[in-house]
DNA sequence: AAAAAATTAGACACACTTGTCTAATTCGTC
DNA sequence: GACGAATTAGACAAGTGTGTCTAATTTTTT
């Protein structure tokens, strides 16, 4: 609705940049912490460190405010999972220590995190009232994500370390899997321990590779083939 | 803060407390849509179908309501889950069969019905700020619950259907597979169709008998063992 | 039918929020 | 130092929500 004044150098682009990504996560904790009609502006700003009117010149009004919050978590978000899915252990020594460490990467970056965690809070709040506020989260995010990991899981199975029918399906689980011990405590907000993510990772993978790794050996948690 | 006076006979309680729960089902629809920030009493109020007076005679003030609201389907809540963890096939027929159904009852009754979306939304938007008002759900909810379900995979595993270690680790994973592929879904508020409930049941029930199930057939999806 | 209790509509004071506006001030560039 | 752009504090109107109150009405009990 407003225009936002191009200052002409880098100099004074930065101040301005900082302070717009300032603004952004001031908003993001505020939104997150009291929900779009519980939020208040003067908070924002207050919590920006910038006065009032500077969020209206930057951003316009309230719902102006959300999508470009929305925007912004959104791509960090998947930037970092991107990054993340790259180093997933497309050829593991230890497939189970490769894999627990993955997830504990995926959960820590990503899914636990601070921008995880918002996403996921404000989708649920202000999801059925806005679905277009996060089509390009679905499209861009999970939508692509799930499929890059299922691609993966489908070339562990064809290189022989992983007995997989559905990749999709597998890479949803293991998802689902990686978070169990995780989702009463993100709940109610508490934070997590590093040992509590390892924890869950560890015993997440377990069962994974209980239910897709080769069935070599019997029971034990022995890494089982294909050295190189 | 306020007086209910209490009518002395059955006629008028019952009129009465028609009344106190319409409420308590319009406030939790207005507090699940709206946030409780966002929520209007008045909207509220109309939505019950009576004045706001009566709102403020029956629960006081907004914080007191949401009170009454989170007790009031805390409670519903576990009810049902009992009731459905009634269900659990101790001795099972067709053991895949009798786990995709119960998971399907679950899923359809306690974690994604109405009151099971409504309190999870509304733990994740007031629990950081109100711990207290869900602590008798964390105690009386999922501790129990968990702690029942696991007791029933480990009756399982003793009689000789299942083979598991942890049986506490076990019921989260359990419960983290049958939603795998709803959580998208949910977060979205999508209406979820009986055909998805099962699909997911029936796949999440699989890989958890890849899992846990016993280790005698190889690879095909046969009911392993044990008839009587 | 009379009395008591509950409900209703409406008005009300009070506080809060949004979004705009203005005048003063700071900041960085020329 | 002078200039222009950005920022600031503060005031402001308009709208909205909460919680209370009163008088009228309905419902239920005696």
């Amino acid at each position: 609705m407003r225009e936002i004044p191009r200052p002409q150098f880098d100099q004074s682009l930065r101040s301005h940049n900082a302070k717009r990504v300032s603004i952004i996560d001031a908003a993001a904790n505020v939104f997150c912490r009291e929900g779009f009609g519980g939020a208040n502006i003067d908070l924002i700003a207050a919590e920006a460190g910038v006065s009032r009117q500077t969020v209206y010149n930057h951003h316009g009004d309230k719902e102006n405010l959300l999508s470009a919050v929305v925007s912004e978590i959104t791509e960090r978000c998947n930037a970092r999972s991107f990054a993340v899915l790259g180093t997933f252990p497309d050829h593991p020594g230890d497939l189970e220590a490769d894999l627990v460490a993955f997830a504990v990467r995926l959960n820590k970056n990503c899914l636990c995190d601070r921008d995880g965690k918002f996403l996921r809070k404000l989708i649920q709040t202000e999801g059925e009232r806005n679905p277009q506020l996060f089509a390009s989260w679905r499209n861009e995010g999970p939508g692509k994500i799930w499929s890059a990991l299922a691609a993966r899981f489908a070339r562990l199975a064809f290189s022989g370390h992983l007995e997989i029918d559905d990749p999709d399906a597998a890479a949803r689980q293991f998802l689902a899997l990686i978070n169990a011990d995780l989702q009463l405590p993100m709940l109610l907000g508490e934070p997590l321990g590093e040992d509590q993510l390892k924890a869950s990772a560890t015993s997440a993978v377990r069962t994974f590779l209980r239910a897709f790794g080769r069935r070599v050996a019997a029971s034990s948690s022995d890494a089982p083939a294909i050295p190189a």
